[in-house]
RNA sequence: GGAGAGGUGGCAGAGUGGUCGAAUGUACCUGACUCGAAAUCAGGCGUAGGUUCAAACCUACCGAGGGUUCGAAUCCCUCCCUCUCCGCCA
């Protein structure tokens, strides 16, 4: 969410950057005929207010020295329908700007690029260089169903069109994935690891911005008749909204954790898309990095949680490029994003594999997640967020990268350790 | 699932219709005393919004939402949460 104040004070020019360098249009002759009611209205009815608490007061006096109140009381006879009305109408006012507020995306940072979509991100880096092949590549489907630990067919039996079941080494594989970076994270980087629920309340999804307006992007429970859960599209929706409605003490920033959960997403609007494989999955794995830092160290934090998630790749030696996304492909929520993209060698592409992105005080506003500050006042802090990484398109980009002409896989050299001394993952030999 | 108790300021804890945004204690901040500290004394100490250059003033907030009333922390309704006991259970 973006600061009243700011588009009070400067409407025509958050309108013109939000066109420009979002793509979204706001009615800015709705918005300032709402402003100007709601002003009038807010003024109006805290004159009501006042005069209402001020004659109360005077037939409390009056009454305990036993004068008769008929007359005062015959003058705020009709000030109760009046009051009530205009209390009713600033509801309605500030409910139809907060709606308008809730559905503004984030301004980007002066340092992202500009652009409308993903031809327009910008490569910051590349790290480590593609393998050559002297077999010809399978994808990652092809190479796990040949070990028989990959089945797609029975995830679908199972729940339906994008759930899988992993078998075997390769399900171990998986999980020694999630503790390896975990292990990382907390390790090495000085993170704090979370346990965190992963059905979460309507409050906590609008806090990170995924409510109202991406509703169809959630799969969610019925708790009880009044009261929805839903099940959360990633970490970063619990685990950022720990700090939803708290004054955090400037000592405690900056806050790292991190957590391993699965996401649940239903995918809506991309049924053509990634239909083949588990890139795109309605269930899956992921660790994922949450920092609520200063607001004057944001960027210098995402720098810091970038690399965090880099550094996972480069432990398991897959080559990855990092892309600066411009304005117009960034997320709902983000100020500013980098996504690392892993190299997979059977679509001969770079692939996202994680998102670290910069919030500033976008998601900290919607859920008053603030610290005190230096002055001793409460302020807003900033949040980031950045998968470190994600589980199931890791263990993809291991199977393509690792794949070895005999069909086997090689296990990367730091997951070894978790995968019991084994070096390779070959089909069962029955 | 059943029975009961309760949700008030950082914490503790009073307040059952009228100067209550809220006593008191404690924590914290400032000052006095002290060489310094402790103790003691004095003062300050919630959040958000509005009008305003500002000072200041006004408004809202006692778990959430609604209702009664000229007036609600206090009465009524619905919901949420916490605690205790019983049952069930990974």
């Amino acid at each position: 969410m973006l600061d009243i104040q700011l588009l009070r004070n400067d409407l025509e020019s958050v309108a013109k950057r939000l066109v420009e360098e979002r793509a979204y249009v706001l009615d800015v002759a709705h918005f300032q005929a709402l402003e100007h009611e709601r002003k009038s209205i807010q003024t109006r009815t805290q004159e009501l207010q006042a005069k209402r608490n001020q004659t109360s007061k005077q037939i409390g006096l009056a009454k305990g020295k036993g004068e008769d109140v008929s007359a005062i009381m015959a003058e705020v006879a009709d000030l109760g329908d009046e009051l009530k009305a205009a209390e009713t109408r600033l509801v309605a006012v500030q409910d139809q700007l907060n709606d308008i507020l809730m559905g503004i995306p984030n301004l980007p940072h002066e340092s992202v690029p500009a652009g409308k979509s993903e031809e327009d991100n910008v490569e910051v880096r590349r790290v480590g260089t593609p393998r050559r092949f002297d077999f010809s590549v399978r994808d990652h489907v092809d190479v796990g169903e040949g070990l028989a630990q990959l089945d797609f067919a029975t995830g679908s039996k199972l729940s339906g069109a994008r759930f899988t079941v992993l078998k075997g080494p390769l399900a171990r594989l998986h999980r020694a994935l999630s503790q390896f970076m975990l292990d990382v994270h907390t390790g090495e980087h000085g993170y704090t690891e979370l346990y965190v629920p992963y059905l979460v309340n309507a409050d906590s999804m609008r806090g990170t911005g995924q409510l109202p307006k991406f509703e169809a992007d959630l799969f969610s429970v019925q708790k009880n008749e009044n009261e929805k859960l839903y099940l959360i599209p990633t970490a970063e929706v619990p685990v950022t909204n720990m700090a939803r409605d708290e004054i955090l003490p400037l000592e405690s920033l900056p806050q790292k954790f991190v957590a391993h959960t699965p996401c649940f997403r239903s995918e809506a609007g991309s049924y053509g898309k990634d239909t083949r494989g588990m890139i795109r999955q309605h269930q899956f794995d992921k660790v994922e990095l949450v920092q609520v830092v200063h607001p004057s160290k944001s960027y210098e934090a995402l720098e810091e949680l970038t690399g965090c998630a880099e550094a996972i790749l480069q432990k398991l030696e897959l080559p990855y490029r990092v892309m600066a996304l411009c304005g117009g492909d960034m997320g709902f929520s983000a100020a500013k994003t980098y996504d690392l993209e892993v190299w997979l060698p059977a679509q001969n592409t770079y692939r996202e594999i994680s998102s670290c992105s910069n919030f500033e005080a976008f998601q900290a506003r919607r859920m008053q997640a603030r610290f005190r500050n230096e002055k001793g006042r409460p302020e807003l802090a900033h949040t980031l967020n950045g998968s470190g990484l994600a589980v199931g398109r890791t263990l993809v980009a291991i199977l393509e990268n690792y794949q070895r002409a005999d069909g086997g896989v090689d296990i990367p050299a730091a997951l070894q350790a978790y995968m019991g001394g084994k070096k390779f993952i070959q089909r069962p030999s029955s």
